[in-house]
DNA sequence: CGTTGTGAAATGATTCACAGCT
DNA sequence: AGCTGTGAATCATTTCACAACG
């Protein structure tokens, strides 16, 4: 096991695409996978596949590619997907209630066991089947159920409050769909609609022709 | 103007985040900004706040800092964000129903003015005051109407397929919410929120404390 | 053969250090 | 004094080139 603090962002990045593509042909009888394979479905290089592979040690066969079914191992357990993880929705508006019924968060092992919103006329009814509290028992909740993530749907002026909170509560890492930078002392992933079509804007103002992620 | 292929994207990444801030600051009554304040809100360094906005030429002033005003207007310019854009959403899920009610949207010029979905039951409604329309009559549509974006929230097997009819239809960029690489010759930016997910599991995995932004 | 794994080279991005302006 | 703009240096990432393997 490599240590995960020295495996560059890109390359963590592109091992979970890696992850669902080999998974999907694993799914489709395909036991085995060469670089050259899992990077023209991706659009990557093959030099860079096998870089980014190389971190697992000596796991590829010469001539033959990678075995499926290992790989795919690896990559889960450094990915921190070898396990379930359980979450909470801040902010049950329509982003949120989106991400409620969202069902691939439950297929990669994603569980939103809970949502909390502002609105105290919300608080006792449920969407998608998930519960709605009130927020403030948010910071009993989490430490109740021993949530790991928090998923933050809310107006970005409630933003860095709600982030406290559940920092206060002992959330370990912040998903977060508000359009600012939070400052907290745990990891957080921003999803930020504005700006990735802002990022597409000038893609097409500037004739640029390509595929780009938006983290 | 610098020819906006010669900057690196992720100093054009920045941009964005600079230019919100700045109108922030701007709307708050400050009318001039140095790289140290824009940096320190945003976790930037000066230093490469600096050299980002040094593509626009010379801006700043020495001792003062840089005119909000005058900054914002090359920021537009250069992102295409001094003009509004016209989309179409295609998908009335709950991700593509959510997105129609994202006021941020219209707030930065961007208007979906038309929905498009495979059910032919939603034909006829409309969503957020936004007309849904079957999927066939989206060709004709875009052409009639002049729409350059795709906002794209279909599920991954439909994606592709979509995508060249976009294509065909004249679009100029697709925002995509399906995680599956689009091969079309146009712009394209993906948003994956199971892989915002996964790599936030990573990071918290990792012990990794750090804010880091999904295309 | 076709394919992996990897040093070495090349490219890209950030940070440093400081000259020069107001 | 405080700040910008920028060449040079550092650091990070990708690509190249090729030896070794089955």
């Amino acid at each position: 096991m490599p240590d995960r603090a020295d495996i560059p962002r890109p390359t963590v990045k592109r091992l979970s695409l890696y992850l669902r593509e080999i998974e999907q042909r694993l799914a489709a009888g395909c036991r085995t996978i060469s670089s050259r394979e899992l990077g023209a479905s991706l659009g990557i290089t093959d030099t860079q596949v096998r870089k980014d592979l190389s971190h697992f040690g000596q796991i590829g066969r010469s001539g033959v590619g990678y075995q499926s079914v290992q790989l795919i191992h690896a990559m889960r357990r450094l990915l921190g997907l070898d396990r379930t993880w359980k979450a909470v929705l801040i902010g049950a508006g329509n982003i949120g209630r989106a991400l409620l019924a969202y069902p691939q968060f439950v297929e990669r092992g994603f569980h939103i066991v809970a949502a909390f919103d502002q609105d105290p006329s919300l608080a006792g009814t449920a969407a998608e089947g998930v519960p709605i509290h009130e927020l403030d028992s948010l910071l009993d909740f989490i430490a109740d159920h021993d949530v790991q993530i928090g998923i933050l749907a809310v107006p970005a002026e409630a933003a860095q409050g709600v982030a406290e909170l559940l920092v206060e509560a002992g959330i370990q890492g912040i998903l977060n769909f508000a359009p600012t930078r939070l400052l907290v002392p745990v990891g957080v992933i921003s999803v930020d609609l504005s700006r990735s079509l802002e990022m597409l804007a000038y893609q097409i103002s500037s004739g640029d022709i390509g595929q780009v992620e938006m983290e």
